[in-house]
DNA sequence: CACAAAAATGACGTTACGTCAATTTCATGC
DNA sequence: GCATGAAATTGACGTAACGTCATTTTTGTG
């Protein structure tokens, strides 16, 4: 065992890679806070960096990938907050509670940035089917399954009910930041309360 | 009273601008759905009329208004659905049942135009507080309100119901369509189900 | 029918796009 | 170390779409 195991990327070459598309995501994300998203061209974003204009199409085919990236990044860093949830629930309410809570503080950390209104940098309604998008989709949903495989919830529609949650979550979390200040707590009980007893009415209507 | 009232346009001049309006929304909703929304670009729009391209700006401002007035026309069309399904319902079940069954046969409408998927039509970031858009949330938000005050619903944070309530149908109903064929009933059962009994988890805990 | 206001037109200057040949940077073998 | 080529960067360039505006056409009015 002589040699030292590298997971980080350790060449230069590696190493300035990771490091512009590190910096042309920055320069994305104030920019689409700056201009808003449909404002900005991929030359305001090249521009946030020391890269050329030509660069960019290395890292990325338009400004609709880095918003992806952007995107897909924000769940990339969400998914473990969201599996240490699960692993660390003392029973399914709780799990339910903390998901929630956790998902609301992250919405709440990610709309500090200054420059204009959140509306207008980030979507109301945004299908985006990222790979890490689809990961945190299908963690949720298994986390429902095995609630029902465990009893702990009646037996759903469990693509059906993940959607409920996952839109329930999004459309309280943007009204909760709408208000000042953002209450997460009473945000994540109301929506805890209304998906934990809802269970019982999706269950017997369906 | 010798002058008769004309609430529709009949002036040349009027009609014709109503006429070009529509060809413009027309053109865009199949560029939109061709192409997606994306890719589409203002001359697209206007090569599937009969108007130059200057025409255009005398219309929108961008192509991104155009999405805003097919949108805001679209809950246009919705609201006195909705109306119709409170003032029709005999409990409040009956009114949660028959508006989300309103809504999802309204998607289900929406989607049958042949093309793209749904989701390559849809901008991926867009302010959607259209008027009214805003006048459906509000519609819905009263029908919770009248409920709680006529003891049909348990007192609860109506904005918060509000959302979750839209945000429920928004994404079950992009879940049904991905389903074939889609099942309104199911799927208006299941939401019907979820909030109502939801209602009472939200009330205990918030 | 004449005249003015309103709307349509499409050519034009401008801006942003995406590509690519030339150049610089880095890893590898000697 | 130094030579060599692969990999990445650069910015100028051709292309495409934008949005404007002077001109022309259409419509309402006296």
């Amino acid at each position: 065992m002589t040699d030292a195991i590298a997971l980080e990327p350790v060449g230069k070459r590696e190493k300035t890679k990771a490091a512009n598309r590190l910096a042309i995501l920055a320069a994305a994300r104030e920019v689409f806070a700056q201009l808003g998203y449909e404002a900005a061209t991929v030359r305001d974003i090249i521009r946030g960096t020391q890269l050329a204009s030509g660069t960019f199409y290395n890292y990325f085919k338009s400004k609709e990938e880095v918003y992806e990236a952007l995107a897909d990044d924000g769940a990339r860093r969400f998914r473990p907050i969201l599996r240490m949830a699960r692993e660390n629930a003392r029973s399914f309410e709780d799990y339910l509670h903390s998901a929630f809570v956790a998902y609301f503080q992250f919405i709440v950390a990610d709309n500090r940035t200054e420059g204009r209104p959140i509306d207008e940098r980030r979507p109301h309604v945004l299908r985006m089917d990222t790979p890490e998008m689809m990961a945190v989709y299908q963690e949720v949903r298994q986390s429902l399954e095995e609630a029902v495989a465990r009893g702990d919830a009646p037996r759903v529609d469990a693509d059906y009910l993940a959607c409920a949650c996952i839109g329930t979550a999004q459309e309280v979390g943007a009204e909760m930041l709408r208000r000042s200040p953002p209450d997460i707590d009473a945000a994540a009980r109301f929506v805890t309360g209304l998906l934990l007893n809802g269970l019982q009415g999706a269950a017997r209507k369906s």
